[in-house]
Parts: C-alpha cells; structure tokens; sequence
DNA sequence: TTCTTTGCAAATCGTTTGCAGCATG
DNA sequence: CATGCTGCAAACGATTTGCAAAGAA
C-alpha cells in the first residue's frame, strides 16, 4: 500500500474526493501488520473518528482492494483480513484456530511480479502456508482450542 | 486432494463414519478445476444425491478445508472458492469481476513445502497474483464489466 | 454549484447451529 | 446398539444497498 500523498492523487485523478474518512483509514491501516478484519480496523478508528460508518469503512476497504494496494484474505474464521504489505512474504495459517502471522523472512525468496500472465494485467500477489499453530498441535486429538 | 480409499481410511481412523454424503462430495470435488463455490458443488450433487442438504455439504467441506485436503480461498465475490489441487501452482484472480483461473505451468517453479515453520506444522500452501483479467481492461473507464 | 461521498438503517444472503431421527461400524 | 452423521428450519452475522444530507473541488 502506498502513502497518503499518493492515494490522494491516485483519488483526484479519478474525479473523486480526498475526505478525511478515507484519510484517516488509510493512516490506521497503512502500517498495520497485524492482519485486521474490518471490525478491528472500525474498533481502532472510532478513538479518532466517532462518527465513521461502517459502510463507509467496507466502502474505502473495497476500492483499496480493488486497486490492488490492499490485499484481503480468508483464515476461515468467517472474517475478510486485510494486509496493507504488498511486497513479497507469506503468512501462516492455523486450519483449526485460524490464527494467522507473518512467516519468518527465511521462509520464502524474493519474487517478481509478471506485469502480464494469460491476458491479466497483475498488480499484487498473495502466499499462505497453512497448517497447525503450537497451541493447536497440543490439543491434537481434535477437541477444544484456545483462541 | 487424496482419493476415496485415503480419505476413508482417515474418517475410519478418527472414528467416524464413511458416508454415502462424504464419498458424493469427495468424488464430485476430487478432480475439480473450476475453483467451485458451496452452492456450485451443491447444485452438481443434486443430480446424483437429491436429498442432500446444504448443511451436510459445508460440514464436509470444513472438515476437508481443516484437514488440509482442500484449499478455501476468497476471490473478493462474497463466496468460498475451494480447490482440490494442492499441488503447486498459482491462481489468477480478477480484481474487478473476481473470475478465477489456473496461472499457466510456466507462470511458476516447483515448491518445497517445510514441514514446520515458526511452530506451525504446515500442510498445505496457496498462491494467487490479482490482477484485471482481459474484458475487465477493456471496460477499464471504470464502468460495467460482464461477468 | 456540481457531483462524489457519507451515514443511517434496513436488507441481503452465505454459512452455521440445534435437534431429532437415521445409519454406519 | 452406540455413536457419529444427516436434514430440516431457524438463527446468525458479516457485508451491502438505497437514499437523503453533507462537503470536496
């Protein structure tokens, strides 16, 4: 995800408006690693921003999406998480509790992005590792799990 | 994805129970490529088992998601894709009208899956460039997109 | 002023859950 | 025959939508 300064131009290229809903989303979201759901990032906004919809919020989450300077993701927990880390990494899954972080740099080389693959034009690229996180390894024969 | 006799063999280990269901669903998915959603395979199964409910089909996807047989993914559509094929190879998702498709073979090279990282017993890995898939470029002014 | 965006509230709809009957091992 | 599984129908809850008012440009 890119800087405030270039998302406002991005948004006045397009006709549309720079507001300060949108501002203020992408300040909380454009250094978070922690792999927020639409809820978290709503929690951490309405300190600074009372007022801010939740409509609104999915509004900017989605074009942020759909630009490519955002990628959002599925753990299975019925919740989108949203990363705002568009250079190349992975994240780790747990299948049962649906934890997710970030794999140790270690894990994985750096990658260049096709500008073009079958006929698609690409701008972002996403990897997942999933599988069973310490705690749920413990309580491996398949009952209950700490969250 | 394993064939039937593995996955039998599994529910029969853990104690449970080889079903009529559990083999229609696993054979309808097995050899899937399409990257079907829930209601997808659920209209296919029809033909073959009219009785069965929509709540039998996502409990027997959650659990082949949980044991790492099948992969879930979102495309952005407001459904759970899943893929049987967790093999190495990539998936090209549309940014704008959420279409899917394989990555050609060339688009990647063969990966090595760590059996442990951070902790995390891992089982199973995913991989998708997003991007604008060919009509959606045409229609790039921003407007109606055919699906 | 013009046209995009916001906020509210209601609607949507994919997915999960509770429970009684059924079928596998 | 014991336990896990199924189907039904209702519940759930994350996300979307319609519309009038607000505010960027």
């Amino acid at each position: 995800m890119r800087g405030i300064d270039e998302l406002s131009a991005r948004v006045r290229q397009q006709g549309g408006k720079v507001t300060p809903q949108r501002i203020a989303i992408w300040r909380t979201l454009v250094h978070d690693k922690t792999h927020p759901t639409a809820e978290d990032l709503y929690a951490r906004l309405m300190t600074d921003m009372p007022t801010l919809s939740l409509a609104t919020l999915y509004h900017v989450l989605n074009e942020l999406v759909e630009w490519g300077e955002v990628r959002r993701f599925d753990t299975g927990d019925g919740h989108s998480h949203f990363d705002p880390d568009t250079t190349p990494h992975v994240e780790l899954v747990c299948l049962r509790c649906h934890s997710v972080i970030d794999a140790p740099p270690t894990a994985y080389t750096p990658v260049t992005l096709p500008g073009e693959l079958a006929g698609y034009r690409i701008v972002t690229r996403s990897e997942q590792y999933f599988g069973y996180c310490p705690t749920c390894q413990q309580a491996s024969s398949g009952d209950e799990y700490a969250v």
